[in-house]
RNA sequence: GGCCCGUUCGUCUAGCGGUUUAGGACAUCGCCCUCUCAAGGCGGAGAUCACCGGUUCGAAUCCGGUACGGGCUACCA
């Protein structure tokens, strides 16, 4: 959507509460911010709406930045970068939310309110029971003279500020980029509270006292904030700010259509980081939750995010996620990862992280090799370990999968197929222990033994690695090496017929 | 209670009044490839576009209502 009135170079910003982990739907609100800050040459502002002091923690935040610089979101002002509106911690900025908030006061567009909790209730309590449709603040200390309530604020009374909403306001206009306009009634809206009678400022205060001192042009945020969106507009009114372009976007829910839970398993960044998800493919998919480019691509990967983003094509409905198509989608950045790389990135590191091998016990060229090998079996990067691991057990102590053994060791004419292999195998030298030498020797086997491809390659591979299934049979031999190739197949002849 | 939002294959979506016998992707099923498992290739099934009315020559697309789901209505963010 564009709009005349806000053609000011785009500003926009991702204010998460440090009060948790960073979530995937706080994920993908912070790579639409990014993207649509990339896509229009716009700036990517980061603050810390950390005005909860007993829910925010700084541990929180370094979670939440070290999740901003997994999933590759650099943001050009905010924490450790600086900028020229900060500070971007909204603790340091108490100050200017007073001066704001007494400047609103002085304005005659805010007012001291010396209602008790107990009071607003009791007056909740009595519009429900006459079953008023307006619940909300009675607007009681908006009579009071302003010269009484300043002295009855400078006499130590308790009292909290509240936004005036103008008596003639009527309808309040929210233009938001992704539900079109959205209209809504002053008269509905109460005389909400700015400042708290602890002297804190109230989020729907202190967001958009930021977002106008900040020049935030576009708020991508979550829907949750559409319904407080026109107490925002009036205060964006009071301040004399001009209102920024909003664009609510769903929420992503569980497979039962509920809010995303533990009970749904991972919920935050880090848990996918750990589960061995890239950064890359996690970013595609969770783009593509909400967002299409066309309807007909998937693998889009952050360049064209960063050059394509618009919110125009993000949808307006909650979003399921679904594992499975974030899998693959791992699958394919995985898969498309050249040999070397995958070798560097993520065999080797899983390989270490497994305990398995920290990358000495074999020249380069074999860990292409197991590159080549494992990769198109690979969904996830953990999946590289638990693929590589039977190349390195011990020959005598590597654990025989019951199944596979039934099916094709304890089977008549395997032991055929294993001292054949001996055989054949035994005339290779170290040298020339390779993929396809190793192929040319088996492959005439089945002919000489009047046997199946299968019942003479999978005896072999039962004995070399345990179980029934592993890369081609050149290239699982060729890993694992003459040596213990020849040891396991002589070992595997004692379960074979 | 009031206000606001949402509703296209199981899932993510395309669609912005005729080009639609509603397209793609994941998942699923089948076939091919094949020494196994993957990867890859090909194909199938799968959505009366929540429901009911209206506008129109013509509606998934526009309007109204209903249902269901969600949000806000806090001295939470």
């Amino acid at each position: 959507m564009s709009d005349t009135n806000h053609n000011a170079p785009v500003r926009v910003r991702f204010a998460p509460s440090p009060t948790g982990k960073l979530h995937v739907g706080g994920a993908r609100t912070a790579i639409y911010n990014w993207a649509f800050a990339r896509a229009n040459g716009g700036t990517f502002v980061l603050r810390i709406d950390d005005t909860d002091p007993t829910r925010s923690t700084e541990e929180n935040t370094q979670v939440i930045l070290r999740a901003m610089r997994w999933l590759g979101l650099d943001w050009d002002e905010g924490p450790e970068v600086g900028g020229e509106f900060g500070p971007y911690f909204q603790t340091k900025r108490m100050d200017i939310y007073r001066e704001a908030a007494e400047r609103l006061v002085a304005e005659g567009n805010a007012y001291y309110c010396f209602c008790s909790p107990e009071q607003l209730a009791a007056d909740r309590d009595a519009a429900k029971e006459r079953g008023d449709s307006f619940q909300g603040y009675q607007r009681t200390c908006r009579a009071i003279d302003p010269k009484e309530a300043q002295a009855r604020v400078a006499a130590g009374e308790p009292h909290t500020i509240r936004i005036k909403v103008p008596e003639d306001r009527g309808d309040v206009v929210v233009r938001d980029a992704v539900h079109g306009k959205v209209v809504f009634n002053a008269r509905d809206l109460d005389d909400f509270i700015i400042f708290r009678s602890d002297g804190t400022p109230t989020y729907n205060f202190a967001t958009v006292v930021d977002d106008a001192a900040m020049g935030i042009t576009h708020i991508i945020r979550g829907d949750d904030h559409l319904s407080n969106t026109p107490r925002q507009v009036i205060v964006y009114e009071a301040l004399g700010a001009p209102t920024p372009i909003f664009a609510h976007i769903s929420m992503i829910l569980g497979s039962d259509s509920k809010k995303l839970s533990k009970r749904h398993g991972a919920t935050s960044v880090e848990e996918y980081r750990d589960a061995g998800y890239l950064s890359d493919a996690f970013v595609n998919y969770l783009a593509l939750l909400g967002w299409a480019p066309d309807g007909e691509s998937t693998v889009i990967p952050r360049e064209r995010l960063a050059r394509e983003f618009s919110l125009d094509h993000v949808s307006k409905n909650p979003a399921i996620m679904d594992p499975k198509k974030l899998d693959f989608i791992n699958g394919e950045y995985l898969h498309a990862m050249s040999d070397e790389r995958f070798a560097h990135d993520i065999l080797l590191p899983q390989l270490a992280a497994a305990g398995l091998d920290d990358g000495s016990m074999h020249e380069e060229g074999w860990y292409r090799l197991a590159s080549v090998a494992f990769k198109p079996r690979c969904t996830l990067s953990s999946d590289a370990a638990a693929q590589a691991h039977y190349l390195y057990a011990a020959d005598d102590e590597l654990v025989y999968d019951e199944k596979a053994t039934k099916r094709w060791l304890a089977k008549q004419g395997a032991r055929d197929a294993l001292e054949a292999a001996t055989a054949a195998l035994g005339q290779l030298d170290d040298a020339s222990w390779t993929p396809a030498a190793i192929e040319a020797a088996l492959d005439p086997l089945p002919e000489q033994l009047g046997m199946g491809k299968g019942k003479v390659f999978q005896p072999i591979r039962v004995a070399c690695v345990g179980g029934a299934a592993s890369p081609g049979i050149g290239e699982t031999l060729a890993l694992l090496g003459r040596t213990h190739t020849l040891a396991r197949i002589e070992r595997a002849k004692g379960l074979a017929l």
